[in-house]
DNA sequence: CCCCTCCATGACATCATTTGTCATGCCCTT
DNA sequence: AAGGGCATGACAAATGATGTCATGGAGGGG
């Protein structure tokens, strides 16, 4: 038996750091310092690809948006942001500051719109009210991993829009697979994070428990997304 | 036996009615016109005092908060307006508009702020994304009656913090009660809406639930909840 | 290529929970 | 004081969750 590493996961709620989608490098640069100045951490994309991708890939708690852009206007992806469901503000930031264009923003869906130049500190305390309504919504509520949707609260499984019923226990696997996608996770770890034991039972009870999840992840005919890795352990690997 | 009335009460979810907190009768009704023109609803109170206490009262979506009033600063009472439960957004309009006094706002809790005068347009363009990002949120999920707290996804009832343990049928019972509160329900009704009987099944089935969902809501020593009107039913009566 | 280890799975046992029934006794009302 | 209505403890059946075990298969190392 290996070592029991305890390796701590983010969930999949919308988190507390910002992704800046802007083509200029030095406007960029600027925000990610002055965001960093007030202690938000941030990420940047050039392009509105890249941007999407990223959004799709992390769970930002917020996204500033440039408009004018090479790929098109930044108003054009919103759609597809919210589309993530996590419940990722967007503020939208242009020289394009006219009332026209703030309406225009806010209702293609921004939820805030800044127009350039702006101070520093409103830039700030605007991205922090953002931040802190993100917060404080349920918003950790939906874990989505490829074609499976977890709802921490409701404690309900879907896969392809097909209800999981699954027991106490079996959720409790299934989350703690989720949190840990991709990575290999030994019976041991098992063991101590979902059944809290420290010790080997000496028995299969993971593996049951392992199996009886799959059947039912499985039971429409759908793709396997836990591999078993002979000698060590299981993967959780959401098929995309 | 009564006639069984369906009265369809409303949650405890942010709505998307606006209240506006406002002294001056003039701009009130401008505000109101403005938004009444975009097909959002609005309510009007004229001092801090009242703003909080129709704030309690309605779950509104959208606070529209002035803040030189008679009683003080409108940003003094944003914590209470937060510590209704609701996820109501707050929008800060004021003459005071410099960068500084925009930051003091959105520090001190304000979701957005908007410097008089402004365009209608702007304003309803706002509001809208308000009430766009409020009305995303889980909200339906929290009910709350008096000490009672009713979470619907999660399927669990906390009273005064503690949490209640109750079964299914126990919690199908509680939900019905909440949502007829002060309202007489004969045995008949219960068996229909919560056992979906139509036909009495000559034993004492909702005695002994009514039974213990009371045992569990008042196991710490809370007052009484569920009333019996003898010879009648039973009424939920949440203490305030 | 064969064997041995590791894993998957059906069957079963046990335990806890939920739900409904009944009998008893209290309490309120008249 | 008596009667009907209600509260409640005890019990039983049904259901579901969890863990154990035995068997057979699959895959990798030698």
């Amino acid at each position: 038996m290996l070592t029991s590493e305890t390796i701590a996961l983010g969930t999949a709620m919308a988190g507390n750091r910002v992704l800046i989608i802007e083509d200029d490098d030095g406007t960029a640069g600027e925000l990610g310092r002055i965001l960093e100045g007030a202690g938000i951490g941030s990420d940047r994309a050039a392009s509105l690809d890249e941007g999407l991708a990223r959004a799709a890939d992390e769970a930002y708690g917020l996204i500033l948006l440039d408009r004018m852009l090479p790929g098109g206007d930044g108003l054009d992806i919103i759609p597809q942001l919210r589309g993530d469901g996590h419940g990722t503000a967007v503020m939208v930031l242009s020289a394009l500051g006219r009332t026209v264009n703030r309406v225009e923003g806010l209702d293609r869906g921004a939820d805030d719109y800044l127009a350039k130049p702006f101070e520093p500190e409103e830039l700030i305390a605007r991205a922090r009210a953002m931040l802190r309504r993100v917060a404080a919504q349920p918003g950790a509520d939906l874990v989505t991993l490829g074609d499976i949707e977890i709802h921490l609260k409701a404690r309900t499984v879907h896969r392809r829009g097909r209800h999981v019923a699954l027991s106490p226990k079996e959720f409790k696997l299934m989350k703690f697979f989720a949190d840990h996608p991709g990575e290999v996770l030994t019976r041991m770890m098992l063991l101590e994070r979902v059944w809290n034991l420290r010790f080997d039972p000496q028995t299969n009870v993971v593996d049951v428990h392992v199996g009886r999840l799959r059947k039912k992840l499985e039971a429409a005919g759908e793709p396997p997304v836990i591999r078993t890795e002979r000698g060590t352990g299981y993967i959780f690997e959401p098929s995309a």
